[in-house]
DNA sequence: CTATGGCACGGATT
DNA sequence: AATCCGTGCCATAG
């Protein structure tokens, strides 16, 4: 039932194989790009701005829900359905005004970062401030951060660097806090100082991200519990506040792509690629699959456009005829990207389900080699299809999608479960031996490092300090 | 002597 | 071809 659409099309220069390629592994933000710059250079491409209903392709009116598919009750299957969502909500393309600043992608009122930051700031500041404030938020590289010294600075407006670094002290309490800063661990220090006025901050918080953000970003939660002499535990949860309370990248709030790290339940990802949550937010309804298509209508190739081509003299003709075959590749490929997708995720969904609904213990182990076999495409199709995209789960966490790749996942939290439960420090070989009578094998060496994956102590140094519910 | 962490090897994954 | 992951072996700490 399940078949790859396109191993009977025949469709086949080895450009829209590169092009589906390189497309299938783009995740919505930067396929939005794509689009977008596409766009803006190909004039045989345009977009209609019609919207269909994302469950049954009907068409819908400019505002308002499918009024056939919005009614849930309808659903009686228990299939996960799988659709593709074209939405705009999701990228706003941002005006690429000045070469100062290179597409910057935050936009919360689809201004750019620096205007935003500025009209915050602009009513208590003297002129000469403004201006020098602007300099800076114009200088600030893709990620929020000022990458030039303040002395830098100062000298060139011939202001004291005192000044100078007052005025960035300003600028990073504005809105994306910490924008300004000069890295990260400066941005989430200062968002520290402001959270601190509204809330309380466990407790080693500031020493840990002045001192040991590397080595939290990498798990090693025993060595950091060691220095500040804390239990390892206790620095794990300092790190689950960090990662939900602090944003290394300001400016990437809502963006931001995927490249940075995850930290343990840690969500640094941001717009994701897919959603699965269950129908109307009920757990007895069956899961829907939302893979996210960002753009709003429909891309095509522009019919008047290509109507047009015969009026043209001969010479333009050969440029216009190029541009319609680009264009009308680009709408096929997109097409293939979501049909690729799609029977992904069907698969996924299906396999994945108890993990999807049940928690990171119920993690199915799977390879991309099984599940390409199953969907008879190549290894590298699901490689690409996986890489770089993440996906809301019903909790409303957002994970990598590659997770469902992840042969350790359940095992470690079973350990970490065990270890939470115990009544007397299970040492490594133990765990092994429990595991084993559940079925699962696994060398000791190995528990030991899950074990320190999930940030335990060794057995001999935890002893019974636990707090935990 | 036992429990762990480090290093490194080989097979799987990308 | 490069990288990641599970594991075995060995040194070290307790």
């Amino acid at each position: 039932m399940l078949q790859t659409p396109y191993q009977h099309t025949s469709i086949s220069t080895s450009a829209h194989l590169a092009q589906t390629m390189t497309l299938l592994s783009l995740s919505a933000t930067e396929l939005a790009e794509k689009i977008e710059s596409e766009l803006s250079t190909n004039p045989a491409l345009e977009m209609v701005e019609e919207r269909r209903c994302p469950m049954c392709k009907r068409l819908l009116p400019p505002t308002g829900s499918c009024p056939k598919c919005s009614q849930p009750e309808s659903y009686e299957s228990t299939e996960p359905i799988v659709f593709i969502s074209p939405r705009d909500d999701f990228y706003i393309a941002s005006s690429k005004s000045s070469d100062e600043i290179p597409e910057e992608p935050y936009a919360p009122e689809s201004v750019d970062l620096p205007t935003y930051v500025l009209t915050q700031m602009a009513g208590d500041l003297a002129k000469e401030d403004r201006l020098l404030a602007a300099y800076i938020l114009n200088n600030l590289d893709e990620d929020g951060f000022l990458t030039t010294s303040p002395m830098e600075i100062a000298r060139y407006h011939h202001r004291a660097p005192s000044e100078i670094t007052a005025i960035i002290e300003r600028i990073k309490r504005c809105d994306p806090i910490g924008v300004g800063s000069a890295n990260p661990k400066e941005a989430m220090l200062t968002q520290l100082d402001v959270l601190e006025e509204t809330m309380r901050i466990p407790a080693h918080t500031r020493e840990i991200v002045q001192d040991h953000l590397s080595k939290l970003s990498q798990h090693h939660f025993a060595e950091i519990a060691k220095e500040l002499s804390t239990t390892a535990t206790n620095v794990q949860r300092i790190g689950d506040f960090i990662s939900e309370n602090l944003n290394p990248f300001p400016a990437r709030a809502h963006w931001g792509d995927v490249h940075s790290p995850h930290t343990e339940n840690g969500q640094v990802f941001h717009q994701p690629d897919i959603l699965v949550y269950h129908l109307n937010e009920n757990p007895e309804n069956p899961l829907v699959v939302e893979i996210i298509l960002p753009i709003r209508g429909t891309l095509r190739v522009n019919p008047l456009f290509k109507a047009s081509l015969k009026e043209v003299e001969e010479q333009k003709a050969d440029e216009w005829r190029e541009d319609i075959e680009k264009a009308s590749l680009l709408v096929k490929c997109i097409q293939q990207r979501s049909n690729a997708l799609k029977l992904l995720l069907e698969k996924l969904v299906v396999y994945q389900k108890d993990y999807i609904v049940g928690g990171d213990k119920e993690m199915q182990p799977l390879t991309r080699a099984v599940l390409a076999r199953e969907l008879d495409v190549h290894e590298s199709t699901i490689s690409r299809a996986v890489s770089g995209k993440t996906i809301q789960l019903p909790n409303r966490k957002i994970v990598p999608l590659s997770i469902f790749f992840d042969r350790s996942l359940s095992h470690r939290t079973l350990i970490r479960e065990m270890i939470d439960a115990e009544d007397h420090p299970l040492s490594d070989s133990e765990i092994k031996d429990m595991l084993e009578v559940q079925g699962i094998q696994i060398a000791r060496r190995t528990v030991a490092k899950y074990r320190s994956m999930e940030g335990i102590l060794p057995a001999h140094l935890r002893h019974m300090s636990r707090p935990t519910r």
